[in-house]
DNA sequence: TAAGCTATAGGTATATGTACCTATTAAAAT
DNA sequence: ATTTTAATAGGTACATATACCTATAGCTTA
C-alpha cells in the first residue's frame, strides 16, 4: 500500500485551471479521479459513489452550483469528504461564506504549488489551511460566534451549570442532589434564568440553551 | 394574554416594501419590532438578541447580504428563528437557493395580503408555505429536507401542531384554548409525545423539535 | 368485520415548577 | 468602607405537568 492516496474530485468551470492543478499534483500521493465543470456536477458525481472520494478541490464561482454552495451540501451529506476551496478573490464575503460552509481551507487562485500542497497535507492529516493574507478576515467572522458566546456569560458559572443539567432533563431536585444544595437554591437560580434569558418557562431556558450553544 | 404575538423583523431594501407589510401585518397578532435594510443589517439586529424574533421577512435581492445568505446564517446560528423569503422572481435557481437555504417559506411579492397572512399563519404553526406556482420547481431538491422531516413523520399532524405550541413556550391550557379542545386533551398528546420522541419531560420534546427542525 | 390509530375528554393523584418573600455568607467591585 | 453580586436556603401559595386509568367516535387498513 505505501503511503495512502488521496482520492479527489477537482471542481471548477475552466478546464485550464483542471489541467494545471492536475499537472501539480501529479507524481504526489493524490489521485485525481474525477472532474466536474460546476457544482452540480461535482456533487451528482459524489451521489453515484460518495465513498470514493475523499477531498474536494473546488472553485468558488461556477455555474449552477457554487464552490460554497457544493461546499455546504458535501459537508451535510457527506462530511467524511474534506473540502478546500479555490478562489479569484480574498474579499471578507467570500473567506465568510467559505468558513460558513464549513470548508477545511481557503486558497488563492494565485497561491504557488508549494501553497497548494501545504493545504493540502494539512488538510489531511485532520487540520485546516487558509492563505496568511485572508486570516485577519477569518478574524471578523471570529466575532459573531464570539456573541453568542458572551451571552452565555452574563449567566454566572452556577447558573450554566444548572441550566446545563436543565437541558439534561434533570428536575430540580435531581439537580439539588447532584450538587449537594438544596432543591430551594436550585428553583432560586432558576428563577434568576428567567429573568437572565428573558423566558418565563424551563422551555424557553432550553431553547435559550440550545440557540447559545450550551449542550 | 390572548393568542400570543408572533415578533417579526423586517428586511428589505425597500423601505416602502417595509411599511406596505407593516400595514398588511397591522391588526394581525404579528409584531414588526425591528427593521433592515439589507442582510447584514439584519443579522446584526439578531445577534444583539437572537430571542427576541419569532420570524424573518426578508427580500431575496438585497445589498452587502442577500435574502437567502441571511436566512442560511440564521439557521445555522439561530434555528429557532422562522424564515419567510419575499421575492420578486419565481425562477427555479432562486427558489432552489432559498430551499437550501432552509427557508420556512417562499412567497412573491406580488402576492396579496392573504396568501401572506396564510404563508406567516402556516409557517408559525410549524409548517411550512411555498407559492402554489413554485411547487413544482421545490420537488426536485426535496430529498435533503426529506431526511429530517421523516423523523417527524412519524407525529400525527395534530401532535406536530401542539409540539411546536410547546417550543412557543404555551401551557397545556394556553394550547387548549387556542385549539379550542379540552387541557386534557392537550395533556393526552403530549404523554403521547413523550413516548414517540422517546423522552420523559418537555424538556426532551424542545430538544426534540429543534433537532428535528420544528420550530 | 376486526384491529389499529387519531383525536377527543374525563377522573384521580402526585410531582414538579413557578411566583413571590426574606435572609445569610463570602467574594468582588467601587 | 460600602455596595453589589453570587450562592446559599428557607417559607408559602399556586400553577402546571406528569402518570396512571377509562372511554368514545371516526377513519384506515388488514
Amino acid at each position: 500500500m505505501g503511503t495512502e492516496n488521496i482520492n479527489i474530485l477537482i471542481a471548477d468551470d475552466h478546464q485550464m485551471v483542471i489541467d494545471g492543478l492536475k499537472m501539480m499534483l501529479d507524481n504526489q500521493n493524490y489521485n485525481v479521479i474525477s472532474e466536474a465543470n460546476n457544482g452540480q456536477e461535482a456533487i451528482d458525481l459524489i451521489n453515484v459513489n460518495p465513498l470514493k472520494y475523499d477531498l474536494v478541490l473546488t472553485d468558488i464561482s461556477m455555474p449552477l452550483l457554487s464552490g460554497t454552495e457544493l461546499c455546504k451540501m458535501i459537508k451535510a451529506q457527506f462530511p467524511h469528504i474534506q473540502v478546500l476551496i479555490l478562489s479569484m478573490y480574498n474579499n471578507a464575503q467570500a473567506v465568510k461564506e467559505a468558513v460558513l460552509a464549513e470548508a477545511d481551507g481557503y486558497i488563492l487562485k494565485n497561491s504557488g504549488r508549494s501553497e497548494l500542497l501545504q493545504a493540502l497535507h494539512r488538510i489531511t492529516n485532520g487540520g485546516t489551511y487558509f492563505s496568511q493574507d485572508i486570516v485577519p478576515i477569518i478574524y471578523g467572522q471570529y466575532q459573531k460566534q464570539k456573541v453568542q458566546d458572551e451571552k452565555l456569560n452574563v449567566l454566572s458559572p452556577r447558573e450554566k451549570e444548572i441550566l446545563s443539567l436543565i437541558v439534561k432533563e434533570l428536575t430540580s431536585e435531581e439537580i439539588a442532589e447532584k450538587l449537594f444544595i438544596s432543591k430551594k437554591t436550585v428553583d432560586n437560580h432558576r428563577q434568576h434564568l428567567f429573568v437572565k434569558c428573558n423566558c418565563k418557562s424551563t422551555v424557553g431556558l432550553v431553547k435559550y440553551a440550545i440557540a447559545n450553544g450550551l449542550e
